[in-house]
DNA sequence: GTTATATATGAACATATGTTCATATATGGA
DNA sequence: TCCATATATGAACATATGTTCATATATAAC
């Protein structure tokens, strides 16, 4: 027997299982990565950073952000979908707010490790605002 | 002057103007972004998840999360980059962790925001070891 | 040196994604 | 009713992404 650990855990697997057990179910795992695929894309992110001021209307977001109603509208929609955000009805407009405070504690501690990236500390004064 | 607030705003931007002085630089907002994205994806997830258990070497991740080597070795790669893990190389082998306590964090915020999707709580022995 | 093993990587492929454009729906005012 | 406004949505397009396959690199044993 070689002290090769690759080649010898496809005899022995022991180690291998005992951390299988250990994993969340599969159906966890895509709730995870669905979760942080509505926060990988820039506009999104832009769009709960507005939101950490309060709720908004669709044509707000998008001055705000600075892209256009449509892709505004469909960004929303999968903002929404994965629930982190809510709207609210009232007359034409629809506005928008997070859905839970989740959302803000998943933004602070991105944005620790992002931080370490930086020389300075990066200012986030609508999520000091929040706090 | 009428009350609809869309119109109104294309002629006193106050609001939207203030909100915009309190976003963070895009050079942030990207890394957020990014930061989340090399999360959004199942086989990544899987790994960080594994090494809450502690350091891997790639044949034993490959074999944790089921995937061939080839592939667990670009996704990696992409957790290097972006340093959500880091590695330790002895002999022929390659052995990663994860690179700092945020990411922990970030997973457990997650699986708190994923968790309200499910009747009861769901259990994660690897963070609780962790924590 | 040669061979075996562990990991990394480039090309190719299918699939997914974000924006734009046009248009649909819904509500309010005349 | 008719028109204007706010939002939503489907199709189309270009771009990005994850896996596979083949192969390159690195180290160890012989």
């Amino acid at each position: 027997m070689t002290t090769d650990i690759c080649s010898e855990l496809r005899f022995d697997k022991d180690k291998i299982e005992k951390i299988k057990t250990k994993l969340v179910p599969n159906v966890v795992v895509d709730g995870l990565a669905d979760t942080f695929k509505v926060l990988s894309d820039p506009t999104r992110v832009k769009i709960v950073l507005a939101l950490l001021g309060g709720e908004l209307c669709v044509c707000e977001i998008a001055e705000v952000v600075g892209m256009s109603q449509s892709a505004i509208s469909h960004q929303l929609r999968k903002l929404k979908d994965l629930r982190l955000v809510k709207r609210r009805k009232s007359a034409k407009m629809v506005y928008y707010s997070l859905d839970d405070d989740h959302i803000i504690q998943l933004l602070t501690e991105c944005m620790g490790h992002v931080q370490e990236e930086f020389r300075e500390p990066i200012s986030m004064p609508l999520i000091e605002n929040v706090k």
